[in-house]
DNA sequence: GCCCGAAGTTAACCGCATGAACATTCCAGG
DNA sequence: CCTGGAATGTTCATGCGGTTAACTTCGGGC
């Protein structure tokens, strides 16, 4: 009865595991709102109402496929970034380091466009736009976030290679990321052209690096 | 008959708008999703299917709420920047009108976040991810782009106060603000003190201003 | 006056989220 | 080995939303 062991009977032994597997796929394919609770117990094999043993609710399973969407998204920007060559000019490595982190995240958003779209979607509770005194816990972190301002403010220590200019701050950066991936993916730049999409990458990147900061 | 003339009896006399105006409302209330036929049409006291007389589908009625917004948004930047004092200085003035944009629009998300999330929305069919050879109609234009665009480009071909620094292109401005629309209104950034909304705005609308362009 | 088509209506189907009550297993004690 | 309760699934049932089909009213043109 071990997680892995699942045999063909009643009890399915991983169900939980298996619904969010189901989920993620569901929002590769189509983004967080086609993630169904129903079509993902169908995916499993099980019926709709066994996945209320396991979540509160289809809430609580977008949740946790943004969660693992999430995970993804840093990872692969983490990964962008290790394969970057050095450089011996510190600045110059700061500044790869922040643009391959952000090429990493847009081209994780136009490669995955479902699972970016469910790493950064709210699980509406049908109705509710003005919260009441309501504090959910402070989401846990985004690394994605996390490594982007880390990565800025090295490189804002570090002043840039051309003088006069300063990286963005964190929250700007990120701004200019995340709009851009979901202008390409989901909004009004969708039918761009793979040469027009490289071309908007480019300048984003270029005022993110050398963008000036508050003063 | 004509369209304001509307009775009680069993013919609306301007349901189409009723139904507009009823979803218009929905869409600031709690964003596209909130947008329902049936609720439209309940305000409206109108049985459900009627809106088929005037509408495709729910598709139909969010894409028609969606330029109502997007017009709204646009109106709103162009309002803000005629607010905006002239100056003596052409690039100044230049700056300024880009920096009234900008915050217009950022403004406009934060105070109308339904509205605005419904501006940008992609009303899904149910499935479809990977576009066929589909080509919808290339939409007409978003103005709140235009305005942008323009005034970037204005500001660019005069130079900027701040030499070496050059301000960023349209699509990098436009996914700055964007993005940070929707970081400040839906996303992880939701939760930030006015205080600290201001602060972001202003490191956002520096970059946008002096951030360099693609060189 | 009559007839037609536009604009509404009711009834019905389907999918989805969810809750309540029932069924099966598994496993800890005895 | 046997047994009872907790886990984990299942079946029913409710309610909402989108959409279609078939029927009904009304407003006008002839």
């Amino acid at each position: 009865m071990a997680a892995t062991s699942a045999g063909k009977t009643y009890h399915h032994g991983d169900l939980r595991n298996a619904l969010i597997c189901a989920a993620v796929d569901l929002a590769g394919e189509g983004g967080p709102e086609r993630v169904v609770l129903r079509e993902a117990a169908r995916r499993v094999g099980v019926s709709p109402t066994a996945a209320y043993r396991h979540f509160d609710g289809r809430g609580e399973l977008l949740r946790t496929v943004r969660t693992h969407a999430r995970r993804e998204l840093a990872a692969s920007m983490e990964r962008a970034a290790a394969r970057e060559p050095g450089a011996d000019d510190p600045v110059l490595a700061a500044e790869r380091r922040v643009t391959a982190l952000c090429r990493a995240y847009v081209g994780f958003a136009v490669e995955h466009p479902g699972l970016y779209r469910a790493a950064f979607c709210v699980p509406r509770p049908a109705s509710a736009c003005e919260p009441g005194p309501a504090r959910p816990p402070a989401e846990p972190e985004i690394r994605a976030y996390t490594l982007l301002r880390e990565a800025l403010e090295a490189l804002t220590a570090l002043g840039t290679a051309r003088p006069g200019a300063r990286p963005a701050t964190g929250a700007a950066a990120w701004s200019a990321v995340h709009g851009l991936s979901l202008l390409l993916v989901d909004g009004p730049l969708r039918r761009l052209s793979a040469q027009g999409r490289r071309v908007a990458v480019e300048a984003t990147l270029a005022m993110v690096v050398s963008g000036a900061g508050s003063d």
